[in-house]
DNA sequence: GTACATTTCAAACAGTTGTTTAAATTGACT
DNA sequence: AGTCAATTTAAACAACTGTTTGAAATGTAC
């Protein structure tokens, strides 16, 4: 009993670290089971597959996550005035970095599986977040068009993904950036360092004034 | 000589559509010499190795792109007054898109190439580009740096990789953005059209006023 | 046509991958 | 102790990867 829960656990816990570091199919099972110091089968065994094995390593996290932002989500719907831009997005902050409850440096884990995912397996994870969290994710849209009524629903839509995509990337090269800067400004930047210069950006960017042509 | 050239080119078109696609490291020579209609070997006998294939690959527009975009950063810096942000992002628009001159749907695919070449084999093209193109690079920075006297020059870094992020995966994930906004908003949007709506957005989060505390 | 270099080709190489098998071990309960 | 299921283990599997080889074919120049 205890023994399969160690199994278990030390897979997951050796599988989202060369996740994050390398990538999903750049990281192979003998690596995992080779970290976790567990025989290789016992992958197969506890997970099925090196997808459900993938799939289990997110959800670690986003069983935690969802939820949470879900219920900041309906709060701020619950205002009857529209929220301001900043503060919709600074919602995330909060539950992103409670992440660190469920692991050690389970925020920056899981941000960097996230870029993964998303760079990676080409369009699974884009499936598998809006077919298990849409619901959650329609209140995140129409809290921000709510802050942005002059922008087209279409729009909206361009700009959340050009920000989806400056999160994902910033995070799965989070190790090479922060070095960069370190050399080069003598910069100690942690990870909710990074989420907190994120924000303004993003909220400029999402509220941009439309292009007049 | 003819089927020399030809052999190459073959290899070249077949191979830019499948990495531009799949990806470099999910994309085997066995698909792409398939593809091209040649024999497997002769990847390694016209290019050496995969890697120097994809190197190859790149330079293509490489070589058309960046020459281009360090005579108009030139052209910009040698005017005396600070420019506005978003005219010095406009440059790259045209350089972008007379990569079509280059090949048919140039521009898309050195873009998702990009996107691939930054999320698949991580930092290596980052090394290549700074390496190769870095003085080009510093023009770009420095014209950016002027744009926005208010900003420090750390948080330029950064907000230009946030802007690199959105760039790049925005690019990887073309033709799943395009179907879904074709889906969703009936909306035909061709490179061109994204990379005009990338501009404000980029524009406004770099210049976006500094957080307060 | 003969000589020579360039290019193509099928085949094999050595290495890796995820997954499966069947036997061995461990655990819990009577 | 004995029974049965849960777990671990080493070994093998088939499929795939990039690369190399040496012979066949092709092209070029005299």
């Amino acid at each position: 009993m205890t023994s399969k829960q160690n199994t278990q656990q030390k897979i997951l816990d050796a599988a989202e670290r060369l996740f994050a570091d390398t990538g999903f199919s750049a990281t192979s099972l003998r690596q995992i089971t080779g970290m976790a110091e567990v025989n290789l089968a016992s992958v197969n065994y506890h997970f099925g597959s090196k997808k459900e094995l993938i799939q289990a390593v997110l959800q670690r996290y986003l069983a935690v996550l969802m939820p949470r932002l879900d219920q900041e989500f309906s709060l701020l719907l619950s205002s009857q005035k529209p929220n301001d831009l900043s503060k919709v997005l600074s919602v995330f902050v909060e539950p992103l970095l409670e992440l660190n409850k469920v692991q050690n440096r389970g925020t920056t884990l899981f941000l960097q599986l996230l870029g993964r995912g998303y760079t990676d397996v080409q369009g699974h994870l884009r499936w598998f977040f809006n077919h298990h969290y849409g619901r959650t994710l329609d209140k995140f849209v129409l809290l921000v068009q709510q802050s942005c009524p002059a922008l087209p629903a279409s729009e909206i839509f361009w700009r959340l993904h050009f920000s989806l995509g400056t999160i994902v990337f910033t995070m799965a090269s989070n190790e090479a950036l922060k070095d960069i800067a370190a050399a080069d400004f003598n910069e100690v930047v942690e990870i909710d360092g990074v989420i907190k210069r994120l924000i303004p950006y993003l909220a400029a960017g999402i509220a941009a004034p439309l292009q007049s042509d």
